[in-house]
DNA sequence: GCTTCGAACTTTAGAGTTGAAGTCTTCAGG
DNA sequence: CCTGAAGACTTCAACTCTAAAGTTCGAAGC
């Protein structure tokens, strides 16, 4: 015999509704509009970029492969950047590079010398290959990010970007990157 | 001998302008508003996350820590939860939760322990501490929120919400949690 | 020119995660 | 009963990241 009334054992995935609703109950001072915003976010963040890793696996990227290409295109011209700046940008330590590049480099990405005129340092250079994979990966996130705000009319848009870059200036003023290394790519 | 001009070496940290002037420059198919919504979007959640994650330190609580008393609380009443749910709600595999658990029961936020009316499964329950220290950081977050939203109007905030509430259903009805496990919490 | 300090990267040890295999319990047949 | 299959959790090996040394090179002082 089974009691569906008596053994609930697992309750359901908390929509974001009842999460938040949930978050009231437990914690009466929270203002549920500024929840709305924060949790929405948040999860939305969090889909996007799981849709990302799925886009970027179909290439046989990896989530932290992409972020590496994407800081060395953004970093424009020659392509070129040491493995310090590179862990800074990603919010990852140097130990961490070292092995990152060490994986791309084997698969062909980018390639790893001495700077011959200051030899304590290293160039990591991004590879024809490894800007194929960016474009190719691009081209699926663009059609993504598309689809994403389809329903949203120009002004909609324009809006939103405002807003949330208003939002992202604040917090950067507030936190003046204060332990060094916390930045992460887009 | 140092030449300024001729050895670049560490550009400069890309803003979000810079970076999104970058993308255009090498993928001129890209939208730009679309992309200044999305780069907000993103760099706006990293940045709240190493909020929080500063907050929750204060208080002996790593992210990882704080996300499972997230999931206990939102659940509700007795605050029980098994592990492979708890798993499954914050993006985990079942291994990664079981060390989790042992973590924080070691610390006294949780217990475990078998649940004699089916003996397959182990129950977590939230201890009275574990609570103590959610409402503690919860009150340390709302704050950070609330600053954070300081600037936009109840208008404003309420477009806000909203947008991103509509943005967040269509990603949830693209990807019906194909599988399984990719969830989190906010 | 030799030495010392500092900078940039790599190596090493330890914590945390994944994926796969293993254990224990329940349930349905035979 | 006894067996087989499925479910829930744990254990194990491999991988990735962090923090703390270690290594190598360059620049400044004597």
């Amino acid at each position: 015999m089974s009691e569906p009334s008596d053994a609930p054992a697992d309750a359901a995935e908390p929509s974001l509704e009842e999460q938040i609703a949930a978050y009231q109950r437990e914690f009466q001072a929270l203002d549920p509009q500024v929840e709305q915003v924060v949790s929405a976010l948040q999860r939305l963040n969090r889909r996007m970029n799981v849709a990302y890793g799925r886009q970027t696996a179909t290439l046989g990227l990896s989530n932290a492969e992409w972020e590496v290409l994407k800081a060395l295109v953004v970093s424009g011209a020659p392509y070129q950047l040491g493995p310090g700046e590179l862990a800074k940008r990603l919010g990852l330590t140097p130990a961490a590079m070292t092995h990152r590049i060490d994986r791309m480099a084997s698969e062909g990405l980018v390639t790893r010398e001495r700077d011959e005129a200051n030899r304590v340092r290293v160039i990591v250079e991004l590879t024809g290959e490894g800007r194929e994979k960016w474009l190719e990966a691009m081209r699926l996130a663009s059609v993504f990010e598309e689809d994403l705000l389809q329903d949203l009319n120009g002004e909609e848009r324009q809006l939103l970007g405002q807003v949330l870059t208003r939002l992202l200036r604040r917090v950067e003023d507030a936190q003046p990157d204060a332990d060094g290394r916390l930045s992460d790519l887009d």
